[in-house]
Parts: C-alpha cells; structure tokens; sequence
DNA sequence: GTTGCAATTGTGCAAGCGTATAATTGGATG
DNA sequence: CATCCAATTATACGCTTGCACAATTGCAAC
C-alpha cells in the first residue's frame, strides 16, 4: 500500500512486441479458443499492461487477424522447409511430405485447437476466409505438384482429383491423431496415410519410410 | 410503461423444455461457437427467459455437455438410418454409407461449426472426452464392419488399418466440404471419396453411384 | 372453486469484457 | 545533462456475462 510504484518497462521495437503479442494470442487461443484469448490474459502471458495491445492493434479483431495470417505463414514455411531438406526422388519426396503431416510436432492437441479457435472466425470474416482459402489451395497444389512428379502418366484432372483425395486423406488422419492420440501407436497413422496415398495413386510409399524416421 | 404486464406462459413437459433448450444451443453454437450460445441468447431462441435454464441445468457447463451428447446421438442415429434404408449388397452398403457422409445435409458449414465449437470442450472435460471416444470409435466400427462385409480376405490387423485409413478419408474430405464448399462442384467430393476408399480396399465403388443419387 | 405447489418469470449483483484516454517514463538526441 | 516524444503503464467507463434469489402464475388435485 505504502508503495505505489509503477510497473518499470524496457523499450523493445515494435516488430518484437507484436510478435509476443501474436504469441501470447496463439498459447490462448489453442488452449482454450478465440474466447479464452482475452486482452487482459494476453497481456499477462506477453508480460506487459492491456493498454500496449490497443496501441500496437486497432481492435482485438485486428489482432486475431494477424494471429492467423502469422499461423498460416508459419504451417506454409514448415511444409517448404521439409521439401527443402529431403531427396530429390519423386516417391521419397512425396513420402516425406506425407509423413510429416502426420508426426508430431504436426500432430499436436494445441495445432487442432488453434484450428478449431480460429475456424469459425475464418468462415464468418470474408478477409480471414480468403487466407484460409489461399493457404489450402497452395498446400494441395504442392501436394499436386508432388505427385504430378511421380513417374505415372496423369492427365489434369485426375491428378486434381488425387491430390484433393490425398489432401482429404491427410486432414482426417491428422485431425484423428490430435483428437485422440492414445488409440493410436506411435507411428500408426503415419504408416496408414503412407499405404492409404499410395493406393489412391498406385504407388507404394512405405519403401520410403526407413529414409524418413 | 403503463402496463407492467408479465410474459404469459404455459407449462410444458419436461422432456420437452430441456429439448427445446438443447436446440436453440446447439443452434447459436453452430453459427458463433459456445462463446455466441449464453443463457440469454438460448432463452430467447428458446422462447423462454433466462432463468428457467437455471432450473433444468445445474450450469451452463451442464446444458453444454447435454447439448454435445445430444448431438452424437443423432449423429448415430442419423448413420443408422442410413444403413438401415441401404441395400443388402455389401459394395452398395459401403457405398452409401461414404456418399451420405460428403452430402449434404452431413456437409454442411453449421455442423463444421458445431464440430469446432466442441472440439475445445471435448478435450478439456473427461466426461466429454469419453462420449467422443464412444462414439467416434463407434463410427469406425461401423465402418470397419462394412468393409469386412465385402467380398474378400483380409485379417484382423488389415481390416483395423483400413478402418483408419477409409475413416480419414471421409473426415478429411468432409472437412474441406464444409471448409470451402465453393471450391468443389457438386458431388465432386463423394466421387472422389468413393474412389479413395476403392482404392484403399481394391474394389470399385463408382459402379454403385447410380442406385445413392 | 379453492388450494397448493412446481414451473416460470423478473430483478439484481459481482466479475470480466473491450475500449477510450490520461498519466508516466525510458532512452535517443543535442 | 537537459529536452522531448513515443512507448508504456494506469485508470475508468459502459456493457455483457453467469448465477442467485424473490415474485408470480398456470394447472392439477381435491
């Protein structure tokens, strides 16, 4: 009571703070949705006072905004950096694409519940649904590019169609994976999208699995 | 202002109220996630004002919780009548039971939103958890028991990795139905779930279309 | 019909929300 | 080392939330 002392503070540029802000904004809204993410508990885990938030975003909309595209960006990075790291070989490529979208830290109960918390806030802003729609037609093309890499012959629109199928193949096992972890072994899932890939595309991927993990 | 008259009402069974309620939740919590679905706005969907929630529900937690078992009951039911009008030829059962999952009315945004607004819940409360765990293992039963039903041999292990493998199939394209509906033509998807999940058993399935639409 | 009681409505409160704005202070600049 | 301003903290407001509890009323039983 006798000390009514302020809150000392260090400057720190404003890329930086936005970044921890973001940050703090994805810890929350994994663990317990858009709701939980309040700007006062933001500001707690950031380590600073509510007030900075409004003076670095227009609005707590502004900042959920640029959570998700800063989400987006960082899955789309990842997915490059595990193209970049692996062989050259068509199958191995493919395989490691496949296998990596169904491991941790992919498969995460936090990665679901960010995608749960931002879902319904990507259908209903026409401004988040364009990222959303971006970003999962960039990663199905790469995926189709994959393919498209594979020594098969494919016309256009069967290659469409598989990389849609194997996409589809991909998200379910994934969300099954973060949903319910314990009714899967380790590396299950993983060996069942590698068998369930290669037989929409009449390959087989699992030869590949030992170069992977 | 000069008539300070009282809301007029009429007793209702208590199946029904408690139903009622459950609605109008599921409801608001389809359109905005269970942040959207207060007692106030239930109330007033529901007809009814807010107190009366408090006299059929301990809490808001437990209306939510009655609102999500409720909903997985109809889900199942709803699987059930599908089987259940289906014919006794084992590649038609399969059939119709992974198109009715990629049409509408399963596809649809509002039970997207259903499923993202409970997810967060489901993985927090233990009671939750499990009707999930039931009734999602329940479902790939199902699934399972038709693919054992089609003419061919195949082991305990096989048929528990299909299982897996033909229930991501239907999760994910389900989700990127409901995700993006404007990027798919109409019945794009059930084509191309059916030829997945051929091509993950080694039958075809497209020769069934005609007798489901 | 009158009575009785559970079903229903109405009111109020403490806590938390996003936001606006005033008051401080860190640190670069000269 | 004094100056100055943006970065940061602090305070306050109006609104909504879940919940508790008191006041009414529909309706079945007698």
């Amino acid at each position: 009571m006798t000390t009514g002392e302020r809150k000392p503070y260090k400057r720190v540029g404003e890329e930086v703070r936005r970044e921890t802000m973001i940050a703090a904004a994805l810890e929350l809204i994994a663990e317990g949705g858009i709701a939980a993410a309040t700007v006062r508990a933001i500001a707690q885990k950031a380590g600073i006072t509510p007030g900075l938030i409004r003076h670095y975003f227009r609005s707590k909309e502004d900042l959920t905004r640029a959570a998700y595209q800063s989400l987006m960006e960082r899955m789309t990075l990842a997915n490059a950096i595990v193209l970049d790291t692996a062989s050259d070989e068509p199958k191995a490529r493919l395989a490691a694409f496949v296998a990596a979208a169904l491991r941790p830290p992919v498969v995460d109960p936090a990665s679901m519940g960010l995608w749960a918390g931002f879902i319904l806030s990507v259908q209903r802003d026409p401004e988040l649904r364009e990222v959303h729609r971006v970003t999962y037609l960039g990663y199905r093309d790469v995926l189709q590019g994959l393919i498209a890499a594979l020594p098969r012959e494919a016309d256009a629109a069967r290659l469409r169609a598989e990389a849609i199928a194997c996409n589809g193949v991909i998200d379910g096992l994934w969300l099954e994976a973060c949903a319910l972890p314990e009714a899967f072994v380790k590396d299950e899932l993983a060996e069942i999208g590698l068998r369930s890939v290669g037989a929409n595309l009449g390959v087989n991927l699992l030869t590949e699995i030992e170069i992977i993990s």
